[in-house]
DNA sequence: CGGCATCCGTGACGATACTG
DNA sequence: CAGTATCGTCACGGATGCCG
């Protein structure tokens, strides 16, 4: 829903911005493609938003069927929410508004927040074609990704049937899922062991993310070390 | 500019939403993906969109280098509002959340609006990997589309710098422009002569654009009055 | 502490009326 | 026809407070 109002238009676009087109929503989304959040997470890594908003969408993401709130495990008892298969379906979307705004990202701004994890879409793109679990190591953090582990395109309308509550809860995101369940990037370091890890600064993460720059040449430039002894580590070394 | 307030984050997706996060924004585009249109016009494909709403939006895209407005010809002064190539890209994210929308379209409520054009992108996709140029008749109206006319998938980032001003203007929608270029659907009879005609009703529309139901099933059902001679029309007849 | 609910000022939104 | 002007309402952002 957008704000409380439905935009009324028999039209599937607009059917989707009355779920997801209100402000914060598809960052929330972004925020846990990566995994299950916590609240206080969440909005730490959305600077601005304000309490009670963040408190409203997720409770409007979960009644809408995107979200769920789970209770962690015994130690650490908090509440994670997470996607549902039908929240992670709005992976295209993301890189569909990431792809078009890559364009317009420009310079960083005084003002622009930054975290780690807001390079793994863009990453991922780079990665096309390839698949395996890569760390990825930057100045303002770690964080992993699955290449290959979800289609970049085309999830299409083939998943569940409407945002009716009680949707199957999102898969864990533990190591060793297969393909297309659990999300496709994660904060922090890989939980198995990785098939790459790549170190570079932020400014060569950023021409890689907007497209200035293959990630073979930064690594053949020594921009980006790689190291790991999968294939894809033996891949981009060779390439 | 979203709500005149970024979201002052180094993120591409965020960067999107700043330009297209806000409301009735990304309808617009929609509306204008179908070629150059007047205020009047988009008013009225929009119900339920304020005039100083719209009339801030068409300022504002056309400030981030979304649209720009030109003076229709000698006859019949009046100004229409056209998509940018900057604009243009921002299709596959229209795709993208139509896609994901299709599930949780459900049944016409009776507050829902309808136009006919707004089957466009649905059909667009159920008619992947044909080329031509098609023209649709529904009870609500009649538009029409250009098939394999631009890549569905992956517009990516190679096109414009940036929102800077002064972009080229979007190619006019004459018939016959090459691919690529100018709009992929329209309202109203095709331009030139299309090369099939699909007549049908709106449940039949409906349940293809939800994915329920396959185009060349629904041509073998009878439920779909494809004339016309062109190959395209020949093959959905012959499928 | 994490997870909100409450209060408040600002501004965006929606409807209607009005003007070039 | 193409907007601008006005106004009430509601959403947003920021700060604070409560409660487990």
């Amino acid at each position: 829903m957008p704000p409380r109002r439905s935009y009324d238009q028999y039209c599937s676009a607009a059917r989707a911005l009355d779920s997801v087109g209100d402000r914060w929503t598809l960052l929330i989304v972004r925020e846990l493609l990566a995994g299950p959040r916590r609240y206080t997470d969440l909005h730490a890594d959305l600077p601005g938003v304000s309490t009670d908003v963040l408190a409203s969408r997720l409770r409007d993401m979960e009644r809408d069927g995107l979200t769920t709130r789970r209770r962690l495990p015994p130690p650490g008892a908090a509440h994670v929410y997470e996607l549902t298969e039908r929240g992670g379906a709005l992976l295209p979307v993301l890189q569909a508004l990431g792809a078009w705004g890559e364009a317009a990202l420009g310079e960083r701004r005084p003002t622009d927040a930054v975290r780690a994890h807001w390079f793994a879409l863009p990453l991922l793109r780079a990665l096309e074609g390839e698949t395996g679990l890569v760390e990825v190591r930057l100045d303002e953090g770690v964080f992993h990704l699955r290449a290959g582990a979800a289609p970049l395109h085309g999830v299409g309308p083939a998943d569940v049937g409407g945002p009716a509550p009680g949707d199957g809860p999102y898969p864990g995101n533990g190591p060793g899922s297969g393909p297309g369940d659990g999300p496709v990037y994660g904060d922090g370091p890989a939980g198995g062991e990785p098939d790459a890890v790549l170190s570079l600064d932020t400014d060569t993460c950023t021409a890689i993310s907007r497209g200035d720059l293959a990630l073979t040449d930064a690594v053949r430039a020594g921009r980006v070390r790689v190291t790991g002894d999968g294939p894809l580590a033996k891949r981009l070394r060779e390439a």
